[in-house]
DNA sequence: TCAAAAGTGTTCGGTCTACACCCATGC
DNA sequence: GCATGGGTGTAGACCGAACACTTTTGA
């Protein structure tokens, strides 16, 4: 066996799959590279790991250096291993999604640096790398989540409608569901609490506002699709 | 921004958590270290990423040449980053999982060298690293697969009984579960095929001997647990 | 008073649960 | 024939899906 120091290793990087919710749609923030490989492509935002970092400690900051976020909800999503994934040499990947509320940072399609840009899901350009394998893997662990976990708040304003939060569920999950059913269910699983407050200046009736309930006691629910995969 | 190879790199491994299915006891494989850190204490078999390796690679080189298995059921877990994780240094280990039938290689309890061997889950030693922890991942994610994805039949023999099946559910989930309701739902399932054969030489009813369908058409059931976690 | 969205309740049908009964085998 | 486990059926509770009606608001 070889004394532990004589082992080469690979780079260690993380990839950063930063979901945003704006205007009814889900995007996804992409890099526009200066440099080779893929330079002019759109690549996730990602660097590589400090020797003193966690790999939460290297992702919170690329999103504090190169896009202005902190605190913000993540978890780990896989780890990719390709070993030609990178042309510059073998380099180790794992993989995190974020989810933000891009109205918090006050970046909106439009205000920012020009490589820097929100896209649409459902309207990606080729990414650079093994991104795309990425960014499946993320969106696909989000529409799996958000059937048994309270996730979608981290996307929300801290008060919302049940319409909206409506929305972003049929928006994520690509699919239609049932008005009443879904405010029945959210309700019963006890996650959002009425703030006794109403939305104004609305053209019809004036919806009431709820925020997350930090303290629930279920610990799970689950929100039926028609084509359970 | 540093040049590509100028980021100094933590070294990379890759623990394995192996589960065998035996006596209606589900067991973990560890071996007894022989170095230091945490000499003579229980640890997971893991080893090192080689450069032109993928993760899999070094899982099955492990299995292979420490255990003596191959082509065995193998799926990611988590990459744990604790800085602290071992003792000699910065490692980064990526956790999987595999699941083994301990007949298949000949190794049960009692023949194997004396620094490996087979623990119940349920009676584990103190592990070194974070190994404890790496485990209790693994458990879980075995506990919530095996609801929804047929992958307790690795852990069996090809051709099985159906009380052999709901025996080895029994033991993994730690819980009852009715006979009659278990046997509808796998079979409903289309997970299992009856063979016509029927297991001979027991004392009472000879049971129908099944095996697993490897050509299913729906990819998804769910056995239900009474407490949903 | 009308359109549009928000809020509430009810029916129907399938699925899961908790059971009881018969069948095959070795002793 | 009897003890033991294997195979099959069923009534009731429960839950989810589909759906209709009333309420509130701005124009």
């Amino acid at each position: 066996m070889k004394a532990f120091h004589e082992y080469k290793n690979p780079s260690l990087a993380v990839d950063l799959v930063v979901f945003g919710y704006h205007d009814n749609t889900l995007s996804v923030l992409l890099l526009n590279r200066k440099e080779e490989p893929f330079k002019d492509q759109w690549t996730l935002p990602g660097g590589f790991l400090q020797m003193e970092e966690t790999l939460r400690d290297t992702c919170a900051r690329i999103l504090l250096t190169k896009l202005g976020m902190k605190e913000v909800f993540m978890e780990q999503l896989y780890t990719f291993d390709d070993p030609a994934r990178d042309p510059r040499g073998r380099v180790i990947a794992v993989g995190y999604y974020a989810l933000i509320n891009p109205s918090k940072f006050g970046i909106v399609a439009g205000t920012m640096a020009n490589d820097v840009k929100w896209f649409d899901v459902k309207q990606l350009p080729v990414l650079g790398f093994d991104h795309q394998q990425i960014f499946e893997a993320a969106l696909q662990r989000l529409r799996s989540k958000i059937l048994y976990y309270p996730v979608g708040f981290e996307l929300l304003d801290e008060l919302f409608t049940i319409t909206e939060l409506h929305e972003l569920y049929e928006c994520i999950l690509q699919m239609k569901l049932d008005r009443r059913n879904f405010r029945r269910k959210i309700l019963d699983a006890g996650y959002i609490v009425n703030t006794g407050t109403k939305r104004e200046g609305l053209k019809n009736r004036h919806p009431e506002l709820y925020k997350f309930n930090k303290h629930l006691k279920k610990n799970s629910f689950h929100i039926s699709t028609p084509e359970q995969e």
